[in-house]
RNA sequence: GGCGGCGUAGCCAAGUGGCAAGGCAAGGGUCUGCAAAACCCUCAUACACCGGUUCGACUCCGGUCGCCGCCUCCA
């Protein structure tokens, strides 16, 4: 088995991947809160952590993939410094819209997995919702009391960072320092600013929460952080191989919940933690308030296909920012526009891949890339080479359907899709423009061209001979 | 203010102490009735700027500028 090489936050290294088990990985990855649609930044994070599923399946491990739903619990302000001021996403947006907050996190994780699937992201293996495990949330809050590591304030269990000495390992920072960086306290009852909430209490009065829980602490909630480490260890295990998330968990919700899982069990929770880089938009951040948080749909509104932006994610290191531009998007686009004629034209000079062979040093050269920290770029440059070199059609097709198993660019429907496209009007026209053309009367075959254009079809003439295929020219506007 | 990352052709970008991957765009050609596709060729004496180390740096070190991130919700 090729070595695979991932560079592991904890440590700031690259290290070669030992999974715990011979070949099995346990893969945790931090999914969405469903409080909103899920922007392109969003949606980079789950594109990496498909490309490593994807890559490890390709070194022939078998992949348990787990993802939470965040449908509780996750505040506005629930981090160091103010975990008692923030309100719950989810009871926002169910005042902002006047539904529920359970009918929005229905609505929200039907949508997140309509792009997921446009987007051609493998479904993890089990999707598991914050609400759905509340008793394992509870069970691991009172394993904490029961060790020491809480404490009550008036609002909620805490969980006391300085009972774990190691708290920060993965930031690489001290608690000192975090504390010496810290800004000023607002929840005067916490003992540590780091400190933060396992458990807290509905607030009393009139202002019902649409949803509380009964707890052997009084009516509440949990905390944003103790789903992860709750539901992580009921699936995978602890230890288990990876974790994931964007970047901005490296600070915070990454560090509690190696704190509340290792300080439960007494084992480490993770061996390995990758993070994805965020976008920026033409230079600048991303952002709701600046207006540039892209929709997968704005995008396909203006004319682009869901994979030209999955393309567009593969043309850059995950650890890198990736610069979004409208020009950027275009170019993936044609590219992979190519990508796939290619292969209709493999198709088209009688390729089969059954009966091809993957070959062997294009492969090679391309787990090569894979397998140094997911260097797409470069295992994408690796295709573009093979692309262009001449090969039998039938050997072409197996190695490129065989690289799109990590690629997920959906290579092996390309021909279906072209057939079925065409609509028996324009296969008609098409015949009639080919028998005026045989018949060189020009001026009536191109007439016929631009009606078929006006339908939405482009002529081109093959080796095989004429086709119809759908224009893909509606001009995106920047 | 503190900590970290990045700055490579019009755009997206990979990469290495020893003559700068790949894609898009652009220009030329083959093919075509004309096109399209495909294929071929061209396209950074140059890797933000200024110093330093070195036989040699884009790659190492120091400084400057710019952008981004985290420290505060965010993938």
């Amino acid at each position: 088995m090729a070595t695979l090489k991932l560079f592991n936050t904890l440590g700031r290294r690259k290290e070669e991947l030992k999974p715990l088990r011979d070949n099995e990985v346990g893969l945790y990855t931090c999914g969405p809160t469903v409080y909103d649609y899920a922007h392109i930044g969003n949606l980079r994070t789950y594109i990496f952590e498909d490309i490593l599923r994807r890559v490890l399946e390709y070194n022939n491990y078998k992949v348990k993939h787990v993802m939470n739903i965040t449908d509780v619990g996750h505040l506005t302000g629930d981090n160091l410094g103010d975990a008692d001021i923030g309100e719950d996403r989810m009871e926002i947006s169910a005042q902002r819209t006047g539904k529920s907050a359970w009918d929005l996190a229905k609505l929200y994780t039907e949508a997140f997995f309509k792009d997921t699937e446009r987007l051609n992201i493998l479904k993890p293996h089990i999707v598991c919702k914050a609400t759905d495990h509340i008793p394992e949330q509870i069970a691991l809050v009172r394993k904490l009391e029961a060790k020491g590591y809480t404490y009550k304030t008036s609002d909620g269990i805490y969980f006391d960072v300085s009972k774990f000495p190691t708290y920060g390992e993965l930031v690489g920072q001290s608690l000192k320092e975090k504390k010496a960086g810290a800004r000023v306290e607002v929840n005067p009852e916490k003992r540590n600013p780091a400190d933060f909430a396992l458990w807290k209490f509905s607030p009393k009065g009139a202002k019902r929460r649409q949803m509380e829980w009964e707890s052997p602490w009084g009516v509440g909630f949990p905390g944003w952080h103790i789903e992860c480490s709750a539901m992580s260890t009921k699936y995978l295990g602890q230890p288990f191989d990876i974790h994931c998330g964007g970047v901005d968990h490296i600070y915070t919700h990454h560090p509690n919940e190696i704190a509340q899982s290792e300080a439960a069990e007494g084992v480490k929770m993770a061996n390995f933690w990758l993070h994805g880089e965020f976008m920026t938009v033409e230079g600048r951040r991303m952002g709701k308030s600046e207006g540039n948080a892209y929709l997968l749909e704005e995008l396909i509104e203006r004319g682009f296909k869901p994979l030209a932006f999955r393309y567009l994610c593969l043309n850059t290191h995950y650890r890198i920012q990736l610069n979004f531009t409208w020009q950027a998007l275009e170019g993936a686009q044609t590219a992979l526009e190519r990508l796939r004629e290619h292969v209709r034209n493999a198709r088209a000079n009688g390729g089969e891949p059954a009966q091809g062979k993957v070959l062997p040093e294009a492969r090679e050269r391309f787990l090569v890339a894979l397998n140094d920290d997911l260097n797409l770029p470069q295992a994408l440059g690796a295709v573009w080479d093979f692309v262009r070199s001449q090969r039998n059609p039938s050997d072409k097709l197996a190695t490129l359907l065989d690289l799109d198993r990590v690629l997920g660019l959906r290579l092996s429907e390309v021909r279906r899709e072209a057939e079925l496209e065409i609509s028996p009007e324009v296969q008609e026209l098409l015949a009639q423009r080919e028998a005026a053309r045989t018949a060189k009367n020009f001026k009536e075959a191109d007439a016929l061209r631009m009606k078929i254009a006006e339908l939405g079809y482009e002529v081109l003439d093959t080796p095989q001979g004429p086709k119809a295929a759908k224009r893909s020219d509606a001009t995106p506007k920047p």
